[in-house]
DNA sequence: CGGGATCCTGCACGATACTG
DNA sequence: CAGTATCGTGCAGGATCCCG
């Protein structure tokens, strides 16, 4: 068994379904979602509130991606009006954690990045 | 200092430059590319045989931005024609570190989330 | 309050053709 | 071979109106 042999067989390609599961669950608004979600339960305006720039449209789906997706529970509180609170569910922290560790490395190699991007822009036409 | 208090501050609010490198680095395409080139180094016209469904555009368009952003190396080799590889870099095998978390929480996870997914579909109109 | 239903627009992306 | 240039379009996503 050679090196790219190993490398191969030890990385296999990646399963559709997976990267499905991460398309639907690490988009823009689900990161930001489940970020406040994080802090505390919220309901449905609040969440608009404390994420001026979505659309109710894009909240929509995204809340019900992640419901669908086992990520965040949404409770429905029988007071009237009707209320609507969204938490994150066990396996939404599990998520999280892996979003923690994907913002920590950005913020780790951002000055690498940055050094990378100047060298670009200047070999290029700026 | 409350519970909500110490949460926010242990998760400060998502940094746009830091989710804008994420978007930049992790989509559908670069997540492939990156994840071939990790193999072994590759040329052009090879990454379109093995990732099949890339145009050839897009293909171009992530190689570039992982290429700016200092993900992957493009070396240009001087006979002719031109040949030109593309292998990943030390930044980008750190990142690269992190998508196959990702690929295992994805994994593991599966499984709950199916669950997840056929109570929902259960409960709502199918 | 918590959404659903419509309409509309930009642009992401594929297809195709051409080049050094 | 390794792209660039151009065109056409699907659909993600915003704006708006409405309802229980």
């Amino acid at each position: 068994m050679n090196e790219t042999t190993a490398a191969q067989a030890g990385h296999p390609p990646i399963a559709r379904e997976h990267r499905e599961l991460l398309d639907q669950v690490l988009d823009k608004w689900s990161l930001l979602v489940l970020d406040r979600l994080c802090e505390s339960p919220r309901r449905f305006n609040e969440l608009r509130r404390v994420i001026p720039t979505v659309s109710q449209k894009s909240l929509t789906a995204a809340l019900r991606r992640l419901e669908r997706n086992g990520m965040v529970d949404r409770v429905v509180i029988a007071t009237r009006p009707v209320a609507v609170e969204y938490r994150i569910s066990a396996l939404g922290k599990t998520l999280q954690d892996l979003v923690d560790a994907l913002l920590g490395w950005a913020t780790v190699t951002m000055p690498e990045v940055e050094r990378a991007r100047e060298a670009f822009d200047a070999e290029h036409g700026e």
